[in-house]
DNA sequence: CTATCATAGGTAGACTATCGACATATCACC
DNA sequence: GGTGATATGTCGATAGTCTACCTATGATAG
């Protein structure tokens, strides 16, 4: 578990879901995956190689993406991300399950 | 880690920040600080035992708790926790870091 | 020609939060 | 006497993330 006190890469967990939402946009290779997220999170987000290239095993291990080697748009080699039809599942399942968790930390927050 | 994969008990990283919350409403023992975050949150977190101390002892180190012994409310013994002053600046340090990796995180889902 | 930087993939070791299971004890209730 | 709620705590396993490393290629600056 990272510091987290103050200025975080990431909160825990939640890093498949973005690599999944991700590769609903199309087949992507690691780094750009990683690129992506930091870019749409204006840099809030960091998406370290320690974590990213995990994560990727992970979600191969689990079925949920496929890869293969192919070339960037810049002509070095890549492995290319595919998402499949149960990750999707998954991921749709992780947005509710994450969903939900929020609206209960906010009820504790805001209600107590 | 937990599963998370699906039913979860906590969101990794939140709860010194929930347990610090509720110790803003009094001080309370740690059986009660697991309660009152289940309750407020619908049952949707779990508080574990092997969760709770640890993170007991871990804001003590920090500084940001106290504790004594005392009675709880049925007469039992009952270890009593108290914010301090810089446990108050972490929870508004905690809080703001929180809200602002969530909006980046909403940012990746939303506009990707 | 060389150094540096961005791109690209990866591993190893450490850290740490969380969880499940266990242990102990008291009190209320049946 | 047994069970369930209250109350504190520990231990070992698991897992996700981070820091720091390594290799390699292509582009650009000097």
């Amino acid at each position: 578990m990272p510091k987290r006190s103050s200025r975080s890469d990431l909160l825990p967990g939640t890093l498949d879901m973005l690599v999944l939402h991700t590769l609903t946009l199309g087949s992507l290779h690691g780094y750009a995956i990683a690129q992506h997220i930091e870019k749409l999170s204006d840099d809030v987000l960091q998406v370290e190689q320690g974590s990213l290239y995990p994560a990727l095993e992970r979600l191969q291990k689990k079925g949920w993406a496929t890869s293969k080697w192919g070339q960037s748009p810049t002509g070095r080699r890549a492995r290319y991300y595919t998402i499949t039809a149960s990750g999707r599942k998954q991921l749709g399942d992780e947005i509710s399950d994450f969903d939900r968790v929020l609206l209960a930390i906010n009820r504790v927050l805001t209600r107590g």
